[in-house]
DNA sequence: AAGTTCATTCAGAAAAAACTGTACAAAGAG
DNA sequence: CTCTTTGTACAGTTTTTTCTGAATGAACTT
C-alpha cells in the first residue's frame, strides 16, 4: 500500500519545525557572546540524529567548510559542543552537550565572570589613577571632580562586587538549591 | 604662588583615568545587548558633574549629534539614563541613574526575560509543528526522528523554564535577600 | 614514498553595522 | 507671523564583521 503523504514533503515539514527553533536560538545567543551563525550551527548539530562531520554541517547549512571549522571551534571553547570518536571514522565528529544546564550555564558563567572581573579591575585602576592625581594636583577644581568621581565609582564597585558573588552562585551550582532544576516531562 | 602642576596636564590625567573605566565598560556592555558606543556614552554622562545636553555629549565624544540622539535613546529605553528638567533650559538634559543595581539589574532582566520568553515560545511552536507532523505522516523514519526531537526539546524547555524562574528572582528583587546588596565603602 | 583525505590559515570579497551630514519638523522667541 | 533653536529621519559613506575559496600542511593509506 502506497503512502498517502509524500516523503520529501514530510522531510520539509520536519526541517521547517527544526528551523523555527534554531532561528530563534540564533537570534538570542549573542547574550552569551556567541554569533548568530554559530547559534544556527548549534541548532543543526543539536537536531542531528548522530554526531556530525564538518562536511555534513557544511552541506546541511549550505555554508563553507571554513565557516564550520571556525564556528565549531567557538562552540567547542564555550563547551556547548564536544568532539566524539567513532572507530573507523577519520573525520572529526561533533555532538552537542545534551545537558542544557551544563552547556548554557557554563558559557553564561564564563562570559559574565570574565566581564565582571575586567570591570572590577578597571574600576580599581581608575581609582588608583585618580587617587594619585588627587595627591599630586594643586588645583582645587580638579580635586573636587576627583572626589565626585571616586564616590560614583564606589557605587559601581559595590555593584560589581555583588555581581561577582551572583556569578559565583552559578559557578558553584548553589543556584540549583535555590531554583531547582526542572526535570523534563516525559523522561 | 604659582601652581606647580599644569592645569591642562592634570585635566588630561583626569580624562585618562575616566577613560580607563569607560573603555572597559564599553567592551562589556554587549552582554546587556547594548552597543559599545552607547556604553562609552554612558561612561561620559556618568562622569559628568551635571546633566548633559546632546551637544555637550557630541563635543565631549567627538561624534555626531545624530549618534548621540540614537545612543541616548537606546540607554533611555534600557533605563540606564534619565531625562531631567532644568528651568530655563530648552535643550534636553540627561543624567545616568545613580543606582547601579537599578540600572544594570533592570536592563539585564529586561533583555534576558525577552530572550527567554522568545525561546520558550519557539520551543512550544516547534513541538506543535512536530506533533502535528507526527500525527499526519505515515513514514516510520520520520516518526522516529520526531520522537528524538521531542525528547531533546523537552530537555531544552526544562532549562528555559528554569532560566525564566532565575530571571524572576532578579525581577522580583528576591535575589537581594540571597546575595545582599553591598553598601559602598565611603558613603 | 606517493597519493589521499582532512582541517585550518589567510587574503580578499561580501554583508552588516555604525556613523555622519543634510534636510525637515516641532517648539519657542521676538 | 517670522526667525531661531533643537531633536530626529533618512540616505549615503565608512568601518567592522562575517564569509569564502585557494593554498598549506598534517595525518593516514597503500
Amino acid at each position: 500500500m502506497a503512502s498517502q503523504t509524500s516523503l520529501t514533503e514530510d522531510l520539509n515539514r520536519l526541517a521547517a519545525a527544526r528551523n523555527r527553533f534554531t532561528s530563534e536560538l540564533a537570534k538570542n545567543v549573542h547574550l552569551y557572546n556567541i554569533k548568530p551563525s554559530a547559534g544556527r550551527l548549534y541548532g543543526t548539530v543539536f537536531f542531528s540524529e548522530k554526531p556530525m562531520t564538518l562536511d555534513e554541517m557544511s552541506r546541511e547549512m549550505e555554508m563553507s567548510k571554513t565557516s564550520m571549522s571556525t564556528n565549531i571551534r567557538e562552540l567547542l571553547q564555550a563547551d556547548m559542543v564536544e568532539q566524539v570518536w567513532e572507530k573507523g571514522v577519520r573525520k572529526d565528529l561533533y555532538k552537542t552537550e545534551d545537558d542544557w544546564y551544563k552547556s548554557f550555564s557554563n558559557v553564561f558563567v564564563t562570559r559574565w565572570s570574565e566581564a565582571t572581573e575586567k570591570n572590577k579591575k578597571a574600576i580599581c585602576d581608575t581609582k588608583t589613577m585618580l587617587t594619585e592625581l588627587m595627591e599630586e594636583t594643586e588645583h582645587e577644581e580638579i580635586r573636587e571632580r576627583i572626589g565626585g568621581d571616586l564616590s560614583k565609582l564606589d557605587e559601581a564597585e559595590a555593584y560589581y562586587q555583588w555581581l561577582a558573588e551572583v556569578v559565583d552562585l552559578f559557578e558553584s551550582g548553589e543556584i540549583f538549591s535555590i531554583v531547582p532544576k526542572k526535570t523534563s516531562g516525559n523522561k
